[in-house]
Order: structure tokens, then C-alpha cells, then sequence
DNA sequence: TTCAATAGTTCAATATAATTGAAATATTGA
DNA sequence: TCAATATTTCAATTATATTGAACTATTGAA
């Protein structure tokens, strides 16, 4: 159960776009953006509680191979970060600009 | 068959950040956007020239739904416009940057 | 070491959304 | 009146999301 996460070259605009216009993905988003690179598990960056475990589990995924998120393993927990750097990088402004108009 | 425009208030970001995940949308938006402000039937701002006129005719409903457009009918054809000020009063500078990062 | 608890993932089923060809609608010009 | 044009609507197919249930992996306690 290892984890596969696109290169930062690997990461588009439309992956992006479409992992954020998520309302739930977005909240995971800017509770890793204000976790200031932290890892949080899924429980605890879930953006609602009665969300299917499942549910939760894919939209981690989508992030994931979307290259908004990293994860590993920590023991029984799967710990994820924002990749503000490769995000940044790539797409200069966007991920603050998208958490400030969602404010 | 007359349209239904979402009001300015109305725009939603969820809304505007789907209708713009999509390569085929943008590429429409962006043809409005260089059009500045002159209005556009399917047919001219068509993102490419192979896809099934039900599939393009549905990208402008969802461009329309989202508020990213406004589309009147002008004789024979449904003439769309980018609602620039809309979006830029409801989420200053997001068009602007997701069409500069998608060049 | 065994076992239960915990944290997520995967699977299978259902529900929702996108794509397309074909048929329908509306407008114009001959 | 009729054919041409531009686009929408419909129905079928295909793809994607959501969920409960079963599964896997890790840890901590008896």
C-alpha cells in the first residue's frame, strides 16, 4: 500500500481546478494549508463528520493524484501535507488565491 | 427557449472553478475572453472542430449555469459573451490568473 | 504471542453526470 | 412555402462519485 504522487512537472492546471471545485476537497485543502505543513491523518483533516470513511478515502486519493497532497505512512495512520512548494511552483498564486475568495 | 442566467450573487466558486476544470470549457472561455467582449455564436468559439455539436451545446449550458457566460439569441444563432465583470466583482483576479497559468 | 482496536483501503452496488447520434425547434433567406 | 442553418433536447451508453461491507496493516495490551 504504497502511494503514488505525480512530479511536480506531472501536475496540470485541470487536475488542480478539478480536485478544488470540491467543496469538501477544498475544506481538507485549507485545513492542511493552515495546519502550515503539518501533517494531518484523514480523520483529522476531514472536512465533515458523518462523510463515509470510504468517501473520505477516495477524495484523499483524487487530491493525492492530483498532486495537491503528499502521503505516508506514520505508524497506523496515513499522514498527508499540502504541496504548497510543487503547487506554488508550478502554478504561481492560485492555491491562495482559490483559499482567500473561498474564505 | 430563452436562458436562465445565474445573478451575480449567485456565482458560486464550486461553479466557477468545475465549468473551468474542464480543457474544453477553457479553451471556449479563453476564445471569449480574447474576443473582449464581442459576442460569440457555439459554432465560432467550438474548442475544436471534431466534437458532437450535443456535447459543445452542453459545455456552453454549464459555462452558462455557472455564470461564466451569458448567451442571447441573434437570429439563427446563440450568441455568448464572458461576464467579466460578474466574475471579477464575485472572485477578483481568478479568471485573469487561471487563463495566464493555463497559457 | 495472541487479540482486539484503530486507520485506511478496496470492492461491489447504486446513483449521478458526461458524451454522442438522431430527431426536434426556431429563424432566416430564397 | 421550403430548404438551410444553428442549436437544443432526447435517449442510450459510458464514466465518475458515493456508500456499506469486507479486507489489510499496525499498534498496544493482556
Amino acid at each position: 500500500m504504497n502511494f503514488v504522487h505525480p512530479s511536480r512537472e506531472d501536475i496540470t492546471l485541470e487536475g488542480v481546478l478539478s480536485a478544488l471545485a470540491d467543496p469538501m476537497r477544498l475544506r481538507i485543502v485549507r485545513f492542511l494549508y493552515e495546519n502550515r505543513g503539518n501533517c494531518a491523518s484523514c480523520a483529522e483533516a476531514a472536512p465533515c463528520p458523518k462523510m463515509a470513511k470510504s468517501t473520505l478515502s477516495n477524495h484523499f486519493r483524487i487530491l493525492r493524484e492530483a498532486g495537491l497532497i503528499r502521503t505516508v505512512k506514520h505508524g497506523v495512520e496515513h499522514r498527508s501535507v499540502l504541496r504548497k512548494e510543487d503547487i506554488n511552483a508550478r502554478f504561481p498564486g492560485l492555491l491562495e488565491l482559490i483559499l482567500k475568495l473561498a474564505a
